[in-house]
DNA sequence: AGCACGCCGACT
DNA sequence: GTCGGCGTGCTC
């Protein structure tokens, strides 16, 4: 009998790839192991196995694997079921998921490699000018890749050169496979096993008599290992011994010291457990116990607890009760929240149970909390992870916690597998048949909705934590302010007012600027010209820091001119304000103060975002100003004021979810007032003071917000009641993206009818130089998701048989809101 | 997605 | 004449 596999490859292929394997493989492979294969004419991919076989392919010849990479599979099968929910529902291929699933060292690529070949008779005159530097090149390394090769020769295209060569029996190629992930080593030393006894050590000290700094490396050696029994690092030896590192290689290369390496894990937490878990106040409690009573009869509850109720120690609770049944945590955050602010939290309370997943780490980091979250080692029981920690291999997972659940960040827009980590989350803790627990002081309308429902458990706590109140609000209508000539810059006479008073109490303010649809542009005073993008349809942005104008799309960036491009006008106007404007203003409006930024810019790199808040903790800041980045979970004790510049741009913003965000934005902000003992106070500016959704949000009226703007979803087709599905297209032809969009809509319309919407350009209608235009597919709730999506791929499958429009990018986005 | 093959214009 | 452009088709 034959014997074959089915692979899933890293590419946005629909099918899964059989390869023929042995007998004896087909005895040791199991699903879940990785395997490299050869793939087309020359690549070697890294492929899972899917399933094991032994039905012969018909119409082809199955190739056989090329190497077997793993012992033990490293995605168990509930993960493959998983991806497989993920790829059909997410309508992608299984390969999308692989990719955004294992950590990228996982994922081998082979790499040509040159060498000379054996017998060397050549004729020089025989060779091309391009032949002959190839060949001279290979006289002085062993070994040359495909890039060499084309920085040699100074081309691109070096491929006929390389075949000639090979055909003239010159060089020889050969693909290379790399296993990217190397654990990370630590040199450690110790004495050699020679000098154990006491004589032996005595004669040792006496030849070292003419090396003092040597002598000196071993009389630290020792007092070190005296100090502590665990093996002793070479880095730690320097650093007490103030020794050279070429001393201590003379010492080991005398046989005296004896150097080792242990592997290690970069991801580490050095402290105890020292917090005992608080004991919850009555709601708190009172919570718990009504979770625990819908757990009984629910997989997934919805906890809508108010901004400082102390969600998080509930949380904790559950978690330890799960830990004690041996079973794993999955502790979803959105990306930004995941500060040190709230791992810490949690390392004080579990430990080093806690391990952390996170896209600021390196790949190799994310592959060690990989193999601890697979291996169901002690370290990881608790995984503290962004969106893309759902992909962890769990075995034995027993509660998933989503914090924030209403955050958007949790959705993935590109790449594929475009998913939500809330709703993916579900199905995962499903399969392991475990709990859910949505939490949020701003439930989504969709969870809401699921709770009202009935399909989620739903629990509540209405009292902040040590009873604190919510902090006053205060409206101030900014069209009234200007005609009052009571406007300094962006700062209304109230809120200049409010931080002079905070000021004069010590006390911290933060200044909230929301940055979509608000960065600066210039625009030129004569003509009315602004620079825009080469590439994309926008205007570009303008960065005071750097003096650069920036595009968001696509990243290009240039300096800022003098003169304007278009008329060569000195007078250039900065339109808009952002983040930096309000920093500018405070500065002259408050010269006494320090104010600190928080966005995007300032924010880059590893530790940017922490320096800035460990700065506001130590209330180094006196005014922090930033962005959406504020709102995310952070606790700050000493904040009295909020100020939210303008929160006119937020409800204008052109979404379905616009009101849903600032409700949820406004209130997670205001949330950062007054934790402690002093009530906080919250500004709000506005052209609009008697818009619905402010009056909503001053009286922190929710279920209002959610009854009204469930009647506008109902009225207006959108979710929760219906699903989206949103089509878009893309190509580097303008005339080519409104013909294909214009055919697929006509081809939607006849299946779908009035719940096509478009097709339309979006508000950014080019971006990297391809334009975009957008198709909106409605799915009442009674029509079968599954039916509908089988009809679009039906219809997206004869889109691609017109080959004018096989140039044409579909991107099909699942629940894109 | 890559990558090869193949057919056309613009350079040595 | 070659080099490199991109349209087309295929990958077990």
């Amino acid at each position: 009998m034959d014997y074959f596999v089915d692979v899933i490859i890293p590419i946005p292929l629909e099918k899964l790839f059989t390869y023929s394997i042995t007998r004896a493989e087909a005895s040791i492979l199991k699903p879940g192991v990785r395997v490299a294969v050869p793939f087309g004419k020359s690549k070697i991919y890294t492929g899972v196995i899917h399933h094991i076989h032994n039905n012969k392919p018909l119409v082809y010849e199955a190739k056989d694997i090329y190497q077997i990479l793993d012992q033990d599979p490293i995605a168990n099968s509930i993960q493959l079921k998983h991806w497989n929910w993920i790829s059909k529902y997410y309508m992608c291929t299984l390969g999308d998921v692989m990719r955004a699933a294992l950590p990228s060292p996982f994922i081998l690529e082979s790499e040509t490699i040159i060498t000379k070949s054996e017998n060397q008779n050549i004729n020089d005159e025989e060779l091309k000018d391009d032949e002959f530097l190839i060949y001279e090149a290979l006289q002085n390394q062993a070994s040359l890749k495909i890039n060499d090769v084309i920085s040699i020769l100074e081309k691109k295209n070096v491929l006929p050169v390389i075949q000639s060569l090979i055909e003239k029996n010159i060089i020889w190629v050969e693909e290379e496979i790399y296993e990217k992930y190397k654990p990370k080593l630590v040199r450690y030393i110790k004495l050699h096993s020679n000098f154990s006894s006491d004589k032996e050590l005595e004669l040792l000290f006496d030849s070292l008599k003419n090396a003092p700094k040597q002598h000196q490396v071993i009389l630290t050696l020792f007092s070190i290992s005296a100090q502590t029994k665990k093996p002793i690092k070479v880095s730690e030896l320097i650093k007490q011994s103030s020794a050279s590192s070429s001393i201590l290689k003379a010492l080991i290369d005398k046989g005296i010291l004896e150097e080792f390496y242990i592997k290690t894990d970069r991801v580490q937490y050095s402290g105890n457990e020292t917090e005992n878990l608080k004991t919850l106040n009555k709601f708190q409690s009172k919570a718990l116990n009504e979770i625990t009573l819908t757990f009984k009869k629910q997989d997934v509850t919805l906890l809508h607890g108010i901004t400082s109720s102390g969600k998080t120690e509930i949380y904790v609770k559950l978690i330890e009760e799960v830990i004690k049944q041996g079973k794993q945590v999955l502790y979803l955050l959105p990306e930004i929240a995941l500060t040190t602010q709230l791992v810490s939290r949690l390392q004080n309370y579990f430990g080093k149970k806690v391990a952390v997943f996170h896209s600021k780490y390196s790949s190799h980091e994310r592959v060690e909390v990989w193999n601890n979250v697979l291996h169901n080692s002690d370290k990881a029981q608790i995984v503290l992870g962004a969106r893309s920690s759902i992909f962890l291999p769990f075995n034995n997972l027993g509660l998933i916690v989503v914090d924030e659940e209403h955050e958007q960040s949790y959705k993935q827009f590109d790449p594929a597998p475009r998913y939500h980590a809330r709703d993916t989350a579900i199905v995962l803790a499903k399969l392991h048949e475990a709990k859910v627990l949505l939490g949020s002081a701003t439930p989504s309308l969709e969870s809401y909705y699921n709770a009202k429902q009935n399909k989620y458990g739903f629990v509540e706590i209405t009292k902040r934590y040590n009873d604190i109140l919510l902090p006053e609000m205060e409206l101030v209508d900014l069209k009234e302010k200007r005609k009052r000539k009571l406007l300094q810059g962006h700062f209304s006479d109230r809120l200049v007012e409010e931080i002079t008073e905070a000021l004069k109490g010590g006390h911290q303010i933060i200044l909230f600027q929301n940055r979509r649809g608000f960065s600066p542009i210039v625009e030129c005073i004569t003509c009315g010209h602004s620079p825009q993008c080469p590439n994309c349809d926008v205007s570009l942005t303008f960065h005071q820091y750097k003096n650069q104008l920036r595009c968001h799309y696509c990243g290009y960036h240039t300096v800022m001119h003098q003169n304007c491009e278009a008329c060569g006008s000195v007078e250039l106007d900065t339109k808009g304000f952002g983040t930096e404007q309000v920093e500018d203003e405070v500065k002259t409006l408050f010269p006494d103060c320090t104010v600190a930024r928080m966005d995007l810019d300032t924010t880059r790199g590893k530790y940017g975002y922490e320096k800035i808040i460990t700065a506001f903790e130590q209330q180094e800041i006196d005014i922090l100003v930033g962005t959406q980045m504020l709102t995310k979970g952070l606790d700050f004790n000493n904040v009295k004021l909020v100020g939210v510049m303008n929160a006119d741009n937020m409800l204008n913003f052109p979404d379905f979810r616009a009101l849903e965000r600032s409700f949820q934005l406004i209130l997670q902000v205001a949330g950062r007032a007054g934790r402690l003992d002093k009530r906080g106070k919250v500004l709000i500016q506005t052209y609009n003071p008697y818009h619905k959704i402010l009056q909503q949000v001053s009286t922190n009226d929710y279920v209002a917000m959610y009854n009204e703007q469930m009647d506008e979803r109902y009225n207006y087709k959108y979710p929760p009641i219906y699903k989206l599905i949103k089509i878009t297209l893309k190509h580097k032809d303008y005339n080519k993206v409104n013909i294909a969009s214009s055919w697929l809509t006509k081809s939607l319309r006849q299946v779908f009818h009035d719940f096509v919407l478009g097709p339309e350009f979006p508000p950014v209608s080019r971006i990297r130089n391809q334009y975009h235009k957008n198709i909106l597919i409605k799915i009442p709730q009674k029509q079968s998701l599954k039916k509908t999506k089988e009809a679009i791929i039906k219809i997206n499958n004869s889109f691609f048989s017109i080959k004018d429009f096989r140039a044409v990018k579909v991107i099909l986005n699942v629940d894109n809101f």
